[in-house]
DNA sequence: ATATTTTTCCTACAACGTATAACAAATCGT
DNA sequence: ACGATTTGTTATACGTTGTAGGAAAAATAT
């Protein structure tokens, strides 16, 4: 049983949340704001692929949108094997933390 | 705001759950337990000495113990740098799983 | 046509994850 | 005492993942 990784989770997961709206901009957005992590478009695409090539997601490229630069987008979509591959990371975090608060970790002194 | 890893959060927590009983082998056994995840010796050391460098873990040798094989045990601990870096990635993930429950992502079909 | 905007792809490299094997230090048995 | 056994750590090597920068593509605007 192999885990995904951070990012993977949080790709998955922005995917996810955008529904039908997922693409390479509103995608990179999606994780800035719940993440704070902020991806440039390389490392965002790439990370993407590799989520495809594993079976996590899967890919359609939309029709040309008639605005100003409004080229096709790539829309993403999230497999069965993806929504597994979450539900999983999901159990091992509750294991993880379960009976941690944070409180018990604040800094003392 | 650098994010801990997959795994930089499963043995930091492993560390903290063992308190000062954290070392080579226990270490192991408690992220098998917790996790799965069934680590080598080799990969696990590496791991923790890179959570060392970066300030996450302290380490120090015990004193033999009197027993069959019972040399000097590395030691683990976190440091307060660590907790703090347990405490952010927990409010990463809350916020990444606000509001998705596992049977939304349930496969449908 | 050429410029501008939006979006994706290519490439290269650093950082992380992991296994195998070697090394070290304690006790045990004779 | 000293080789065998047990427990534990270190060294090394390599595949995978994470990340940035810049080139390329495809649309509209002038």
């Amino acid at each position: 049983m192999k885990l995904l990784t951070r990012s993977e989770e949080i790709l998955l997961l922005a995917v996810w949340r955008l529904q039908d709206e997922a693409y390479g901009v509103t995608i990179r957005d999606q994780v800035a704001d719940v993440t704070g992590k902020k991806l440039s478009f390389g490392a965002l695409f790439v990370s993407l692929d590799r989520l495809i090539r594993k079976g996590h997601l899967k890919s359609s490229m939309s029709d040309p949108l008639p605005v100003r630069g409004g080229r096709k987008r790539k829309m993403y979509e999230l497999t069965d094997k993806g929504r597994v591959a979450l539900c999983e990371i999901r159990k091992v975090e509750r294991a993880m933390w379960k009976g941690i608060s944070e409180a018990a970790l604040e800094v003392s002194s």
